[in-house]
DNA sequence: ATTGCACTACGAAGTTAATCGTAGATAAAT
DNA sequence: ATTTATCTACGATTAACTTCGTAGTGCAAT
């Protein structure tokens, strides 16, 4: 359980990718990112092998053309880039960002029952936990 | 209503005080940061006069020592920032954000009830405005 | 008036990110 | 076997951020 440096922007835009599709050599990553915006193969190519150094990715250089993948978890990442996030924005304060992302953003009618269900859980969840 | 670039890490920490006690001297900035972390007050100074260029802040000169106060809202430059961050981060979904950060951070009760409150206010404005 | 203090201005250095060009190596095609 | 195409490796560049030291300026206190 060693703690990696978050993804830069770039970095993340990269791991993206490779979560969506898995293991995939560079002209694959590049070829969706070039969909995005205009960016050299070389770019992308130094990007993964400094992932790889960083740990970020491994590859598989049994072929001649490597593949690369994540080794860290979308999920787990994310929860971290929030966590800081938040501190930087919010002060610390998560519930004053869905405040604000929920005042913002015209959620549809379904997304709002999600997010409802979700937090019945949670109450479900307090009442019997009892954290606070 | 131009469009400023979103400021940076230390800019985004000077702001928040700035926002929090209003026009003041680099010295009160320096003191408030100070009690977080260990920084230079030239290192302070110099980023406020950077801000000041960039228009992120105005000064007061009229007195031999600076007042300076933040020229754009916490309210704006807060949405802005979420909104990129959630382009990077979830690809725009919004809803996504939210899901992870309920999921994720043990809210409280009270936090709950106030969140709900909010969805059942937007699904009422949903039922009569219909933007989708 | 001189000294000392508090403040501003400015330059410079150290870091990190991001991008790309060139060169070298390997395989494929003729 | 040459040539061509495809990959990888590596270096270099550029720009942005962050930080701080030094110097200068003016006010205040003796």
């Amino acid at each position: 359980m060693i703690n990696l440096p978050n993804p830069t922007e770039a970095e993340l835009e990269i791991l993206q990718t490779l979560w969506q599709i898995g293991p995939c050599s560079v002209k694959q990553v590049h070829g969706l990112l070039q969909e995005k915006r205009e960016v050299g193969y070389t770019t992308i190519l130094k990007q993964l092998q400094i992932m790889l150094e960083k740990k970020l990715v491994q590859r598989d250089e049994s072929a001649r053309i490597h593949l690369y993948q994540a080794t860290i978890s979308e999920q787990n990442t994310k929860e971290k880039l929030v966590q800081k996030f938040v501190i930087n924005t919010f002060q610390g304060s998560s519930h004053q960002l869905v405040m604000q992302v929920l005042g913002n953003a015209a959620a549809s009618a379904s997304e709002l029952e999600e997010i409802k269900k979700l937090i019945s859980q949670l109450e479900d969840q307090d009442s019997t936990h009892q954290i606070i």
